[in-house]
DNA sequence: CGTTGCCTTGACGCCCACGTCAAGCCGTAC
DNA sequence: GTACGGCTTGACGTGGGCGTCAAGGCAACG
């Protein structure tokens, strides 16, 4: 199999196979014309990575899992160093997922807020004397 | 005031107010000397785009706001725009949040299985005729 | 007079996972 | 012959928000 189709059978680019083996992730063997080779055990670990790589891991990362997968093991997790990625990667979820909630709650309670004060502007305006603050209370000049 | 006391004052650097500046967000006067010069609205201004930046806001995403101050409003969100603002930035939080706890369920996943077929196999080598196949369960080979 | 410290513009570096283009080789189909 | 598709290496581009020099101007202090 040469990199056009296993970029294809893993729905990826030849770009990105290139760029894995400079990382020295995915090395290939060479045809006698120079050409990239792969088998099936290449598909797997590319597979790997690419799940990997979707679930948002960084390249370096998935190459535990590489590892363990061409060290014989039937999957890319059955070694311990990929176990403590992926418990890494948890505390770095729950991390992240607690930022973004409570940045949330705060972009939440401003727009809250900022409609609160709009309101209350509205009010403000059709009590006194008539509209004239105006400002750009969802209507145009006209 | 110049663009050094400014930075000091709201905890930034001068690069990233030049930065700004050509990025059009917050232009600044300029002395005989050629240097920059800034007032207490400026760092208003500034603080505005600080506060929403820590947010995760895009620079461009924080024009809305500085516009409105500019426009004379009482806060950068008195204005529609920072209202839309607010309201399309819940909404991709909302969804970057779902998609990570989506990962992390996976992730999760993932790990609680490898873990069980890391027990299977130890309790396996135990049974049968003396720890052999070993992998790396834990201990190394003397 | 020199040193220090602030300011100026311009430009390259960084990070990460590739996209995209260039120039050229190889084999096959027409 | 030549057009085409796939492969090769090399190298620059992308995006966002700056960091980090480089080379030089201006003012105040001693």
């Amino acid at each position: 199999m040469r990199i056009g189709e296993l970029a294809a059978q893993a729905g990826t680019t030849t770009r990105t196979l290139r760029y894995y083996e400079s990382r020295g992730l995915l090395p290939a063997r060479r045809d006698a014309h120079g050409y990239r080779t792969y088998d099936e055990r290449d598909l797997k670990l590319l597979r790997q990575i690419r799940t990997l790589q979707d679930f948002g891991f960084d390249l370096e990362e998935t190459r535990p899992f590489v590892e363990c997968l061409r060290a014989g093991h039937p999957e890319g997790d059955s070694c311990p160093a990929s176990l403590a990625v992926y418990r890494r990667k948890l505390d770095e979820l729950d991390a992240l997922i607690g930022e973004l909630r409570a940045v949330r709650a705060q972009v939440g309670a401003q727009l809250a807020r900022a409609e609160r004060a709009r309101n209350e502007l509205a009010a403000d305006a059709l009590v006194p004397g008539g509209p004239e603050p105006r400002c750009e209370l969802g209507g145009q000049e006209r």
